[in-house]
DNA sequence: ACATATATGATAATGATTATTAATGGAATA
DNA sequence: TATTCCATTAATAATCATTATCATATATGT
Protein backbone atom coordinates (compact mmCIF):
# COMPACT_ATOMS: atom_id res chain seq x y z
CA UNK A 1 0.00 0.00 0.00
CA UNK A 2 1.47 3.02 -0.97
CA UNK A 3 1.52 6.40 1.06
CA UNK A 4 -1.52 7.94 -0.56
CA UNK A 5 -3.59 5.06 0.10
CA UNK A 6 -2.54 4.82 3.25
CA UNK A 7 -3.04 8.84 3.79
CA UNK A 8 -6.71 8.76 2.16
CA UNK A 9 -7.21 5.53 4.71
CA UNK A 10 -6.41 6.99 7.76
CA UNK A 11 -8.19 10.36 6.95
CA UNK A 12 -11.18 8.63 6.51
CA UNK A 13 -10.69 6.63 9.48
CA UNK A 14 -10.58 9.79 11.50
CA UNK A 15 -13.52 11.55 10.23
CA UNK A 16 -15.73 8.09 10.63
CA UNK A 17 -14.12 8.91 14.20
CA UNK A 18 -16.03 12.09 14.26
CA UNK A 19 -12.51 13.95 13.71
CA UNK A 20 -12.66 17.14 11.70
CA UNK A 21 -9.95 16.90 8.80
CA UNK A 22 -8.76 20.57 8.97
CA UNK A 23 -5.96 22.15 6.48
CA UNK A 24 -3.36 22.20 9.48
CA UNK A 25 -4.08 18.56 10.50
CA UNK A 26 -4.38 17.30 6.72
CA UNK A 27 -0.89 18.64 6.42
CA UNK A 28 0.65 17.30 9.53
CA UNK A 29 -0.76 13.43 9.16
CA UNK A 30 0.60 13.77 5.43
CA UNK A 31 3.75 15.41 6.38
CA UNK A 32 4.32 12.38 8.71
CA UNK A 33 3.37 9.63 6.49
CA UNK A 34 5.37 11.32 4.11
CA UNK A 35 8.99 10.62 6.34
CA UNK A 36 10.41 7.98 8.22
CA UNK A 37 12.81 10.83 9.65
CA UNK A 38 10.77 10.72 13.16
CA UNK A 39 10.52 14.30 12.75
CA UNK A 40 10.18 16.54 16.02
CA UNK A 41 7.07 18.76 16.56
CA UNK A 42 9.36 21.97 15.79
CA UNK A 43 10.59 19.64 12.92
CA UNK A 44 7.00 19.26 11.64
CA UNK A 45 6.30 23.23 12.32
CA UNK A 46 9.44 24.51 10.00
CA UNK A 47 8.92 21.58 7.51
CA UNK A 48 5.10 22.99 6.65
CA UNK A 49 5.30 26.71 7.40
CA UNK A 50 6.59 27.79 3.79
CA UNK A 51 3.24 25.96 2.43
CA UNK A 52 0.83 26.91 6.00
CA UNK A 53 2.74 30.53 6.36
CA UNK A 54 0.21 30.93 9.66
CA UNK A 55 0.74 27.11 10.96
CA UNK A 56 1.10 27.69 14.53
CA UNK A 57 3.35 25.51 16.59
CA UNK A 58 0.38 24.69 19.08
CA UNK A 59 -1.19 23.30 16.47
CA UNK A 60 0.93 21.00 15.78
CA UNK A 61 1.41 19.56 19.08
CA UNK A 62 -2.62 19.82 19.58
CA UNK A 63 -2.88 17.61 16.16
CA UNK A 64 0.14 15.32 17.30
CA UNK A 65 -1.78 14.64 20.53
CA UNK A 66 -4.96 14.21 18.87
CA UNK A 67 -3.17 11.40 16.56
CA UNK A 68 -1.55 9.77 19.81
CA UNK A 69 -5.41 9.46 21.57
CA UNK A 70 -6.27 7.86 18.07
CA UNK A 71 -3.28 5.84 18.42
CA UNK A 72 -2.07 6.75 14.98
CA UNK A 73 1.42 8.16 16.00
CA UNK A 74 3.76 6.81 18.40
CA UNK A 75 5.38 9.91 20.44
CA UNK A 76 9.22 8.86 21.51
CA UNK A 77 10.01 10.48 24.13
CA UNK A 78 13.60 12.16 24.55
CA UNK A 79 14.25 14.71 27.80
CA UNK A 80 17.71 15.67 25.91
CA UNK A 81 16.52 15.81 22.33
CA UNK A 82 12.97 16.51 22.41
CA UNK A 83 10.13 14.26 21.45
CA UNK A 84 9.93 12.51 18.11
CA UNK A 85 6.81 11.17 16.04
CA UNK A 86 6.57 8.24 14.24
CA UNK A 87 3.01 8.52 11.95
CA UNK A 88 3.71 5.25 10.06
CA UNK A 89 4.42 2.52 12.24
CA UNK A 90 2.56 4.04 15.50
CA UNK A 91 2.41 0.97 17.79
CA UNK A 92 5.60 -0.02 20.25
CA UNK A 93 8.39 -1.36 18.46
CA UNK A 94 12.79 -0.69 18.52
CA UNK A 95 14.64 2.11 17.45
CA UNK A 96 18.12 2.71 16.72
CA UNK A 97 19.40 5.99 17.53
CA UNK A 98 22.49 7.39 16.45
CA UNK A 99 24.18 9.94 19.11
CA UNK A 100 26.02 11.89 16.44
CA UNK A 101 23.60 13.05 13.60
CA UNK A 102 20.25 12.11 16.07
CA UNK A 103 18.92 9.91 12.78
CA UNK A 104 16.52 7.18 14.36
CA UNK A 105 15.53 3.80 11.98
CA UNK A 106 14.05 0.88 12.64
CA UNK A 107 16.15 -2.01 13.08
CA UNK A 108 14.46 -5.28 11.83
CA UNK A 109 11.48 -6.00 14.65
CA UNK A 110 13.30 -8.39 17.16
CA UNK A 111 10.89 -11.34 19.02
CA UNK A 112 9.67 -8.55 21.27
CA UNK A 113 6.49 -10.62 22.40
CA UNK A 114 8.79 -12.90 23.97
CA UNK A 115 10.69 -10.68 25.63
CA UNK A 116 7.63 -8.96 26.87
CA UNK A 117 6.51 -12.51 27.97
CA UNK A 118 9.77 -13.37 29.94
CA UNK A 119 9.84 -9.99 32.09
CA UNK A 120 5.82 -10.16 32.70
CA UNK A 121 6.35 -13.43 34.12
CA UNK A 122 9.28 -12.68 36.13
CA UNK A 123 7.91 -8.73 37.42
CA UNK A 124 4.42 -10.08 37.69
CA UNK A 125 3.34 -6.83 36.11
CA UNK A 126 1.14 -6.54 32.92
CA UNK A 127 2.89 -4.95 30.11
CA UNK A 128 1.12 -2.43 28.83
CA UNK A 129 3.49 -0.65 26.60
CA UNK A 130 7.59 -0.69 25.56
CA UNK A 131 10.56 1.41 24.79
CA UNK A 132 13.05 -0.40 23.47
CA UNK A 133 16.03 1.92 22.17
CA UNK A 134 19.54 1.15 21.53
CA UNK A 135 22.09 4.30 20.99
CA UNK A 136 25.33 4.54 19.11
CA UNK A 137 26.71 5.66 15.69
CA UNK A 138 25.31 4.90 12.54
CA UNK A 139 27.16 3.34 10.01
CA UNK A 140 27.76 7.08 7.91
CA UNK A 141 29.27 8.76 11.32
CA UNK A 142 31.46 5.55 12.23
CA UNK A 143 33.47 6.99 9.07
CA UNK A 144 33.53 10.45 10.17
CA UNK B 1 29.13 -7.10 49.67
CA UNK B 2 27.49 -4.59 51.65
CA UNK B 3 26.17 -1.17 51.40
CA UNK B 4 28.33 0.20 53.70
CA UNK B 5 31.28 -1.48 52.27
CA UNK B 6 30.04 -0.97 48.63
CA UNK B 7 29.94 3.19 49.77
CA UNK B 8 33.53 2.94 51.62
CA UNK B 9 34.84 1.72 47.97
CA UNK B 10 33.26 4.36 45.82
CA UNK B 11 33.96 7.19 47.90
CA UNK B 12 37.74 6.10 47.83
CA UNK B 13 37.51 5.34 44.09
CA UNK B 14 36.28 9.10 43.48
CA UNK B 15 38.86 10.63 45.45
CA UNK B 16 41.61 8.91 43.88
CA UNK B 17 39.80 10.66 40.86
CA UNK B 18 40.51 13.68 42.54
CA UNK B 19 36.73 14.48 43.32
CA UNK B 20 36.26 15.75 46.44
CA UNK B 21 34.17 14.33 49.07
CA UNK B 22 31.62 16.86 50.73
CA UNK B 23 29.03 16.32 53.26
CA UNK B 24 26.32 16.94 50.80
CA UNK B 25 28.37 15.00 48.00
CA UNK B 26 28.66 12.08 50.43
CA UNK B 27 25.11 12.27 51.45
CA UNK B 28 23.87 11.92 48.08
CA UNK B 29 25.64 9.20 47.28
CA UNK B 30 24.67 7.63 50.24
CA UNK B 31 21.05 8.12 49.70
CA UNK B 32 21.85 6.34 46.34
CA UNK B 33 22.94 3.51 47.70
CA UNK B 34 21.25 2.96 50.12
CA UNK B 35 18.04 2.92 48.23
CA UNK B 36 16.54 0.56 45.26
CA UNK B 37 13.69 3.47 44.33
CA UNK B 38 15.29 4.73 41.27
CA UNK B 39 14.70 8.38 43.10
CA UNK B 40 14.41 11.81 41.14
CA UNK B 41 16.66 14.83 42.24
CA UNK B 42 13.75 15.89 44.14
CA UNK B 43 12.89 13.09 46.00
CA UNK B 44 16.82 12.80 46.81
CA UNK B 45 16.76 16.83 47.64
CA UNK B 46 13.43 16.31 50.17
CA UNK B 47 15.06 13.23 51.72
CA UNK B 48 18.46 14.95 52.86
CA UNK B 49 16.88 18.11 53.80
CA UNK B 50 16.22 17.28 57.46
CA UNK B 51 19.85 15.89 57.53
CA UNK B 52 21.05 18.64 55.74
CA UNK B 53 18.75 22.20 55.66
CA UNK B 54 21.26 24.10 54.05
CA UNK B 55 21.01 21.84 50.86
CA UNK B 56 20.17 23.30 47.69
CA UNK B 57 18.53 20.94 45.04
CA UNK B 58 21.80 22.74 42.43
CA UNK B 59 23.79 20.61 44.02
CA UNK B 60 21.83 17.50 44.12
CA UNK B 61 21.94 18.02 40.09
CA UNK B 62 25.68 18.92 39.99
CA UNK B 63 26.64 16.09 42.18
CA UNK B 64 24.29 13.62 39.67
CA UNK B 65 25.96 14.77 36.60
CA UNK B 66 29.54 14.12 38.47
CA UNK B 67 28.42 10.73 39.78
CA UNK B 68 27.03 9.95 35.76
CA UNK B 69 30.54 11.32 34.68
CA UNK B 70 32.11 8.91 36.63
CA UNK B 71 29.78 6.50 35.55
CA UNK B 72 28.94 5.87 38.96
CA UNK B 73 25.28 6.55 38.51
CA UNK B 74 22.43 5.53 35.71
CA UNK B 75 20.21 8.47 34.58
CA UNK B 76 16.78 7.41 33.07
CA UNK B 77 15.25 10.04 31.40
CA UNK B 78 11.61 10.72 31.58
CA UNK B 79 9.86 13.76 29.73
CA UNK B 80 6.89 13.25 31.44
CA UNK B 81 7.78 11.97 35.21
CA UNK B 82 11.40 13.60 35.08
CA UNK B 83 14.57 12.07 35.11
CA UNK B 84 15.22 8.91 37.81
CA UNK B 85 18.66 7.76 39.07
CA UNK B 86 20.15 4.58 39.82
CA UNK B 87 23.19 4.33 42.14
CA UNK B 88 23.18 0.59 42.50
CA UNK B 89 23.68 -0.78 39.38
CA UNK B 90 24.93 2.29 37.19
CA UNK B 91 24.67 0.53 33.66
CA UNK B 92 22.33 0.10 31.50
CA UNK B 93 19.61 -2.61 32.33
CA UNK B 94 16.40 -3.12 31.59
CA UNK B 95 13.37 -1.54 34.04
CA UNK B 96 9.69 -2.40 34.06
CA UNK B 97 7.70 0.87 35.38
CA UNK B 98 4.67 1.12 36.89
CA UNK B 99 2.47 3.90 34.84
CA UNK B 100 0.34 3.96 38.13
CA UNK B 101 2.74 4.15 40.94
CA UNK B 102 5.82 4.65 39.50
CA UNK B 103 7.48 2.36 40.79
CA UNK B 104 10.74 1.26 38.99
CA UNK B 105 11.57 -2.41 39.22
CA UNK B 106 14.51 -4.45 37.66
CA UNK B 107 13.48 -7.18 36.47
CA UNK B 108 16.02 -9.86 35.90
CA UNK B 109 18.26 -9.84 33.37
CA UNK B 110 17.66 -10.68 30.03
CA UNK B 111 19.99 -11.82 26.95
CA UNK B 112 20.60 -8.11 25.99
CA UNK B 113 24.25 -8.99 25.04
CA UNK B 114 22.14 -11.08 22.41
CA UNK B 115 20.22 -8.04 21.62
CA UNK B 116 22.40 -5.67 20.89
CA UNK B 117 24.24 -7.99 18.99
CA UNK B 118 20.99 -8.91 16.60
CA UNK B 119 20.26 -5.38 16.41
CA UNK B 120 24.15 -3.79 15.48
CA UNK B 121 24.52 -6.81 12.45
CA UNK B 122 21.03 -5.90 10.99
CA UNK B 123 21.68 -1.95 11.54
CA UNK B 124 25.45 -1.53 11.21
CA UNK B 125 25.15 0.36 13.87
CA UNK B 126 27.97 0.79 16.63
CA UNK B 127 25.94 0.35 19.77
CA UNK B 128 26.86 2.15 22.72
CA UNK B 129 23.94 2.43 25.23
CA UNK B 130 20.67 1.14 25.45
CA UNK B 131 17.46 2.07 26.82
CA UNK B 132 14.66 -0.99 27.78
CA UNK B 133 11.28 0.10 29.70
CA UNK B 134 8.59 -2.01 30.07
CA UNK B 135 5.75 0.06 31.25
CA UNK B 136 2.76 -1.30 32.93
CA UNK B 137 0.75 -2.46 35.93
CA UNK B 138 2.69 -3.73 39.40
CA UNK B 139 1.26 -6.46 41.07
CA UNK B 140 0.03 -4.03 43.60
CA UNK B 141 -1.28 -1.63 40.94
CA UNK B 142 -3.55 -4.48 39.58
CA UNK B 143 -6.06 -5.22 42.40
CA UNK B 144 -6.99 -1.42 42.58
C1' DA C 1 46.52 27.87 60.02
C1' DC C 2 47.09 29.44 55.13
C1' DA C 3 46.37 29.73 50.45
C1' DT C 4 43.78 28.57 46.67
C1' DA C 5 41.08 26.26 43.75
C1' DT C 6 36.70 24.10 43.90
C1' DA C 7 31.95 23.50 45.74
C1' DT C 8 27.82 25.36 47.49
C1' DG C 9 23.42 27.79 47.69
C1' DA C 10 20.33 31.16 46.04
C1' DT C 11 18.31 32.51 42.25
C1' DA C 12 17.81 33.56 37.34
C1' DA C 13 17.61 31.58 32.81
C1' DT C 14 16.40 28.04 29.54
C1' DG C 15 13.58 25.50 26.49
C1' DA C 16 10.28 22.14 25.26
C1' DT C 17 5.64 21.51 26.09
C1' DT C 18 1.00 22.89 27.73
C1' DA C 19 -2.68 26.14 28.81
C1' DT C 20 -5.33 30.15 27.76
C1' DT C 21 -8.26 32.90 25.08
C1' DA C 22 -10.02 35.82 21.54
C1' DA C 23 -10.81 35.33 16.76
C1' DT C 24 -11.81 32.30 12.89
C1' DG C 25 -14.19 29.11 10.10
C1' DG C 26 -16.88 24.88 8.80
C1' DA C 27 -21.25 22.45 8.89
C1' DA C 28 -26.09 22.01 9.70
C1' DT C 29 -30.34 24.19 9.59
C1' DA C 30 -33.84 27.40 8.34
C1' DT D 1 -28.03 32.53 1.45
C1' DA D 2 -27.93 33.82 6.18
C1' DT D 3 -27.54 32.27 10.82
C1' DT D 4 -26.11 29.97 14.72
C1' DC D 5 -23.11 27.01 17.04
C1' DC D 6 -19.23 24.80 18.32
C1' DA D 7 -14.65 23.12 17.27
C1' DT D 8 -10.24 24.83 15.73
C1' DT D 9 -6.66 28.03 15.19
C1' DA D 10 -2.95 31.34 16.22
C1' DA D 11 -0.62 34.04 19.36
C1' DT D 12 1.17 34.22 23.52
C1' DA D 13 1.60 33.37 28.44
C1' DA D 14 2.50 29.86 31.82
C1' DT D 15 4.71 25.69 33.47
C1' DC D 16 8.26 22.96 35.22
C1' DA D 17 12.32 20.20 35.29
C1' DT D 18 16.86 21.15 34.48
C1' DT D 19 20.94 24.22 33.78
C1' DA D 20 23.66 28.38 34.29
C1' DT D 21 25.42 32.17 36.99
C1' DC D 22 27.99 34.10 40.61
C1' DA D 23 29.08 35.66 45.24
C1' DT D 24 30.23 33.23 49.36
C1' DA D 25 31.84 29.20 51.82
C1' DT D 26 34.80 25.27 52.33
C1' DA D 27 37.86 21.06 51.39
C1' DT D 28 42.49 19.89 50.67
C1' DG D 29 47.60 20.10 50.42
C1' DT D 30 51.28 22.57 52.41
Amino acid sequence: MDIKEKLAKLVASLKKEGVRITPQRYAVIAFLLNTDSHPSAEEIYTGLLPQYPTLSLATVYKTLHLLKSEQEVLELEFSEMGNRYDGRKPWPHPHAICTRCRKIIDPPMLDTAAIIEEVSKETGFVITNHRLDFFGLCAECQKE
